[in-house]
DNA sequence: AAGAAAAGTGATAATAATTATCAGTTTACA
DNA sequence: TGTAAACTGATAATTATTATCACTTTTCTT
């Protein structure tokens, strides 16, 4: 794989951003960076950055698949209010692998957890808006 | 929600189904027992059913969406060889949400996990093929 | 440093899954 | 039995993503 000016600048918005842009994200930035790239290039990137395992693909409940530039073992969580993505740490399910791969002979590769709820800062303005109607 | 015959037939090829049928492909089942549903009407219900909470819908590594009868909790495995989805019990990753919650302080909902890898019957046939090259 | 091959780019057409629309049909229930 | 609400098939529209292609950059060889 070639350097190129396009892809680091599309890795460095991913190692920027903590809620894990989709592409469309990543080009909308770029495009107000008055950079010229084009949303085919931003795709392009991030598919042979994920292959590469550079960064990583992530495709839960969504419509778009999201990116993370953290390729460490690790799970996601979607705030059904506002829609970011939180990294959530490994040792929430411990000797799942191991588990599985006992309980059904399969040989298992790789495995994605998606939860799904309301984060912390949605649940404090939620109990602010109670305050307001009572 | 009314009464309708289409949505039926679908929720029975879902029941018959092991390997968690797709839009289309119970599509094409109706359409081969000459039934005269429309690919929209196979859609609308399933996405129904699935909101009401009847079937669960499962998005993982694939493109297309795929769904299950079963609204047990439990997870999923996709074989990278033959793409089939397997049931996986839930009694692999305990106490997941608690331990979710505790950490984040976050309110979670649901969570999926999707494993991937090769199943047992893909796992026999790379055996066979390797004793005949050898 | 020059020049050729390989890899990458922007623009845009194409694809594929899913959803919206709409006129006609079915269902439920007063 | 009639009417409002829900549902249907056909198909157009939408949305995310990928393919194509002429041109530009990068890399590697000499």
């Amino acid at each position: 794989m070639n350097y190129s000016k396009q892809r680091e600048e599309i890795y460095e918005i991913l190692k920027e951003n903590v809620v894990h842009p989709s592409a469309e994200y990543i080009y909308d930035i770029l495009k107000k960076a008055n950079s010229n790239i084009s949303l085919a290039t931003v795709y392009r990137n991030l598919n042979k950055m994920a292959s590469s395992g550079r960064i990583k693909k992530i495709e839960g409940l969504e419509e778009k698949a999201h990116f993370d530039h953290n390729t460490f073992e690790h799970y996601h969580f979607i705030c059904q209010k506002c829609g970011r993505i939180f990294d959530i740490d490994k040792e929430v399910a411990p000797e799942v692998v191991i588990r599985a791969q006992e309980k059904t002979g399969f040989i298992i590769n790789s495995y994605d957890i998606v939860f799904h709820g309301i984060c912390r800062e949605c649940i404090e303005k939620e109990k602010e808006n109670d305050k307001i109607c009572m």
